[in-house]
DNA sequence: CTGAAAGCGCTAACAG
DNA sequence: CTGTTAGCGCTTTCAG
């Protein structure tokens, strides 16, 4: 492969020079065309490790996320792709398949391989580490805060997306509301919970702690919840699942005991995938700007590390709920209404 | 951050010492414990890029999809990370957003940054820039071949397949089979069609063309042809679709005119995801082995990277049928069986 | 506007 | 077993 040498022996000039004009500086114009001539023929690329060995710069980025195959963080990865892809940055995504181990792993990797900037859905509880490479390199947080850690971050509105779900089930007369949680070592977790909460408070409606269940945000404890709130001796009327995962477990419970959406239970979830327009009813749920989610977070830390900057900032984004066919309105709608 | 440099100075020895023992030379048992001391004093870490100038090679490699987003590619892409982390070496997944040009520049940036293999789902139909790459890079196409060229390629088994699915049908007393097909161009289109064909012939049965659709993989063909197949004067009694996504469209439009699942269709589809068991009746599927894809190839290309050798492989993986509700017997068995 | 020279951090002979 | 030396390919003063 060609180097910047030979380049500049083939167009009758110094490595500086070509140097010069591949950086954007001012060049004859008569050596201009024999450089570029040059670098045609030669089919001459940047070294890209040996100008950052100089520069001391990487022109990468990294995205680290809990899980390769998790649609939201998939979402939200396109989105970053997409923003450091016009700035010109290099952009590697990287899971750490749920394992706190292997994600301090991978921090480790980056700063060996001395990425400019680190986008970074954390699976750890603790932020010793993280606050570390903070001293070196600028990291934004998406969707998983780190405690006691002040650093930029960007989230959705997790409060109002499950305050507007649980709403529109009381909206339709619903009392007997159940909701299978998130963990609530995640703050989306603790988040969620508060909004259905909230949404019982403003509403002045007592809660039934039965039909609080609490789940991880997998497939498996949206089935298992699901099954303990049906064997309530006060069975819902309606649930507000916290997350997509918890959703498809939850469904697969429900078909299999046979009980229809909404003829037998209404039924609201956190995020929107193909799932709520292809299920029959399509379900009501609450959509996460996810796309939006990446491109903020990468402009963020595009940001960082050009002004590097100390001050954080903390971005939140808004849910919607869409509507569909998976709430049915109560009969008894006058008994608490 | 610190140097090997420190750390010689630190430990009272050479630099080349040091160099030693970080890649594994033998080094006096003294000297060893005040380099690590030295080490873990000043928190020196490796610096790749300096380390890659001088060896030429990255310890990196990339996988470039068509879409991020896409399940399928999401898990090859899972499984290829593990081995690449297992085997040292640094993983990137870029996606091409189903955009040659941008694949072009992917491929182009890879040149530069050096990397030391590429794991390939291509968005193109030419080769010509592939071939070059491959000159100077060990490259392994996953799922998408490209014409005219000789590559290691690690793909399944789509004709058995799509015979599998459609014989599944056959068996069940179904003569009447729509099939939405995948674009002719990719030949994971071309041969699950292929499959498809096989099955009638085998079973020595007449295919009705107006019941054989083509569509591009994407949701909304999935649904318009679907809604083609649905208009034929003679309608389908079952139907295979031939992706995860047209799957999608097509539900959609059964929903829409309100046709059950299997009373009134039965239904097959290529790839299996957790929509196929969430889905009330379970669909019956064409399992493929995702992660596998992604291991096998990687493997495949770790073995390039080291011998270099010329001779091309291209390894087959089973597809699996998974039989589950979505298939109704067809009263007049007898009929032609 | 251009070139010579130094050096980024590391490794790989080679000589000790 | 260890240290000296010479670059890898690039950018960046600094002098011309």
């Amino acid at each position: 492969m060609a180097t910047i040498k030979d380049v500049a022996r083939v167009a009758n000039t110094s490595p500086a020079t070509v140097s010069r004009l591949l950086n954007g500086g001012r060049v004859k114009k008569a050596t201009e065309t024999a450089i570029r001539k040059a670098i045609q023929e030669l089919d001459y690329r940047v070294h890209t490790m040996a100008r950052g060995l100089k520069t001391k710069k990487s022109y990468t980025v990294a995205y680290i996320v809990p899980d390769l195959t998790n649609m939201f963080f998939a979402q939200i990865a396109k989105g970053a792709q997409e923003i450091f892809h016009q700035a010109g940055y290099s952009f590697m995504l990287l899971s750490a398949d749920n394992n706190p181990e292997r994600e301090e792993e991978i921090l480790r990797f980056l700063l060996s391989k001395k990425v400019d900037g680190i986008l970074l859905s954390s699976v750890t509880t603790s932020s010793q580490q993280v606050k570390e490479i903070m001293e070196n390199i600028p990291v934004v947080l998406i969707d998983r805060v780190l405690p006691n850690l002040e650093a930029d971050t960007v989230l959705v509105d997790n409060v109002n997306g499950a305050y507007l779900a649980t709403e529109a089930l009381i909206a339709e007369g619903h009392r007997k509301i159940g909701i299978i949680c998130g963990p609530q070592e995640l703050l989306t977790g603790r988040e969620r919970y508060r909004g259905y909460i909230r949404a019982f408070e403003d509403y002045g409606l007592p809660m039934n702690e039965s039909l609080i269940k609490f789940g991880d945000f997998e497939i498996s404890s949206g089935y298992a919840q699901m099954c303990e709130l049906l064997k309530q001796p006060e069975r819902p009327t309606a649930v507000f699942v916290c997350n997509y995962y918890m959703c498809l477990g939850a469904i697969i419970a429900l078909n299999e005991k046979n009980i229809k959406i909404p003829e037998d239970l209404s039924f609201v979830s956190f995020d929107d995938y193909e799932l709520s327009q292809v299920y029959n009813p399509p379900l009501t749920a609450v959509e996460q700007p996810m796309v939006e989610i990446g491109e903020e977070a990468s402009q963020i830390l595009l940001k960082r590390m050009a002004d590097n900057s100390k001050e954080k900032c903390v971005k939140r984004l808004k849910t919607n709920l869409i509507k569909r066919g998976s709430i049915k309105t109560v009969d008894s709608f006058q008994l608490n209404g």
